[in-house]
DNA sequence: CTGAAAGCGCTTACAG
DNA sequence: CTGAAAGCGCTTACAG
């Protein structure tokens, strides 16, 4: 790492702001606070107007000569004044900004989820504060519970916890409350999901129609709502042809390289080897396409999430893809409902998945 | 879409507070302020002791009685009292958040630095506001503005403007402020960089080595510091192999996918045409490799931005790698430490990039 | 060990 | 058209 030390600058402001002095409240000195920053009380003394003047000038609020107005101007500039959202909040009761928890900003399943949620908030004047649960329930709450501290007006969930009876005071206080992709546990709030279950069957089903039988299954951990329903929609394609399922056929557990590693090899080498895969989410997905690669003996694929590149591999992968983007608008959008005042029971959303076939999913079986 | 209505719930509050009436202070009706949530003030008055020692309890300072404080926890809990932050960052003149503004919320590449951001914010006990600026100025204006308005006590930019002379006052009214990935235009700040020039001439050097000469460069658009850097690297690294570059096979543009096509297929198929491409960035380099995959004739290609399951094409794709999360943590720790009150001069900081050889930077000349 | 008063920087509700 | 007073929900600086 180099570090290049350069030119130093000065840090003063340099908006000649309060050199007159003008602090006349006779309060202790408040240098550390938000830098001393001018504020309304400032602007008001030097425009030699009142406090409310100010305010409607700085809100654009009617009822101003057009006179005074310049004057008030003037002041703001000269002191560079910027109003303090803080305060405004305070008085207003509402923050104008809601609170995104996901389980990891870094996965690029959130990306275009984020940035959706972000342009409804946008469109409503809020800004968005981002934090990742770590797949962790207890950072989760601490997470969620630092937000309504904060006093946000509403919190998109992608939970990580399975009981969020800590957010019903909060709901009940007023905090507008909408999940994505995996449902509350034990409380009842609006959801916005994926057909997990039907996309996972109809994913299965694909492989079932170009003649496999031996099918195998990873997913993510069993206490992750997603997972449980693919691995349900897995079962129903399968019991849908009649197959019956070998439980060495299925695996689920945490996503890391190595445990879905271990299970892919596992279960194309067993007595029974299975001749295709479907794979619980992106993560997975990427992992079963290195073991694949690695072997010989092709073996098909199915995976749900779409991933970047899969059209570029060899064979391209088939997925079962899910619009992340419309699932981060669909709840941003209907939280914002909630705070304009719709007060409906809340409701469970389900977005439909895409199957998009590109060669690994239409590979016959083996052997 | 199925929406599927399901039951009802209540959202009064089940916490049973304020069934006493117990708002004692004679203001107007406040039903729509935070959904009416308790405050210290109620806690003081159902415990029987003064604001005070309640704000001693909520902040665990010493000096209660194991009585007093037992009184007070009993309110807390009856209640459902959650301190309103929003109001104690006013008086206490910070605000414990910080603003990250980014390109777009989307892009893979940011995920791993936002993550690296939140997690040292966390740290250091402070949220994240998080924002995209869409590669525009005006935005991106407008997001900085917003988060220093709401008193944000640092900011992390990664920069869309080449003017950030607005950010002066702030800057001088105490807002720690650092900038990665590319510079600031016109002001003097803190900077965390990936080394641009030095990883775009080894991966130029790169191309050389193999057989090369007539090499390609498509990149981002000229505004954006890191393309104008990389171009520099390609262009020494040609200079240092006497290659004289002609103007053909250089373009620099925006980086969708129809642009870099016709970029790509323009240089590929001249009366010079290149044997190999250096390509700008990770969007950059996606699109060149779907362009060179179409084609008979290999092409080389090196890019910037490493991308995921580039090892699982044929061949590999050879990049200049950045550490995203690296620059993300860096700039945060800087950050945090000019909050903590280091007051050096405004420096430069270099992170430094590796090359990672996968085969498509390997190829020899074709042809 | 405890609490009344003043204040953070705004907006609200009035009164002129 | 304009502004003084009170208040948002906390913390600070004191005084007992």
């Amino acid at each position: 790492m180099a570090e290049t030390a350069r030119t130093p600058v000065s840090r003063l402001r340099t908006d000649g702001s309060r050199t007159d002095g003008s602090r006349t409240d006779g309060t202790a000195d408040s240098k550390s606070r938000y830098g001393n920053r001018p504020t309304m009380k400032d602007v008001a003394a030097r425009a030699g107007v009142g406090l409310k003047t100010v305010s409607r000038v700085v809100n654009g609020e009617a009822g101003v000569t057009p006179d005074t107005e310049r004057r008030v101007q003037e002041a703001i500039e000269a002191l560079g004044f910027r109003r303090n959202d803080s305060a405004r909040v305070l008085r207003k009761g509402r923050t104008a900004s809601i609170g995104l928890v996901l389980e990891d900003l870094a996965d690029p399943f959130y990306g275009p989820l984020s940035r959706a949620v972000e342009e409804v908030a946008r469109a409503h004047g809020a800004l968005l504060i981002n934090g990742s649960s770590a797949e962790d329930p207890d950072r989760e709450q601490e997470l969620v519970l630092a937000l309504c501290a904060r006093r946000v007006d509403g919190l998109v969930i992608i939970p990580a916890a399975d009981d969020h009876r800590y957010l019903e005071p909060e709901i009940a206080a007023g905090v507008a409350t909408v999940f994505v992709d995996r449902p509350p546990g034990r409380i009842d709030a609006d959801v916005v999901l994926s057909d997990s279950f039907g996309g996972a069957r109809g994913g299965v089903a694909h492989l079932i129609a170009h003649g496999h039988r031996r099918i195998g299954f990873i997913g993510d951990q069993p206490r992750i709502h997603t997972a449980i329903e693919r691995l349900r929609g897995y079962r129903a394609a399968m019991a849908d042809a009649g197959i019956e399922v070998d439980e060495s056929w299925v695996s689920l557990g945490p996503t890391d390289p190595e445990r879905v590693r271990r299970a892919a090899e596992a279960m194309l080498t067993g007595v029974a080897p299975v001749t295709a895969v479907f794979a619980g989410n992106n993560r997975v997905t990427v992992t079963v396409v290195r073991v694949i690669a690695a072997r010989t003996r092709p073996v098909a694929l199915v995976g749900f999430d779409d991933i970047e590149l899969a059209d570029l591999l060899s064979p391209g992968v088939t997925v079962v893809a899910q619009d992340a983007a419309r699932l981060g608008r669909t709840a941003a959008e209907r939280l914002f409902r909630q705070l304009d005042g719709a007060s409906g029971a809340p409701e469970l959303i389900e977005l439909p998945t895409r199957l998009i076939t590109r060669g690994s999913g239409e590979l016959p079986p083996a052997g």
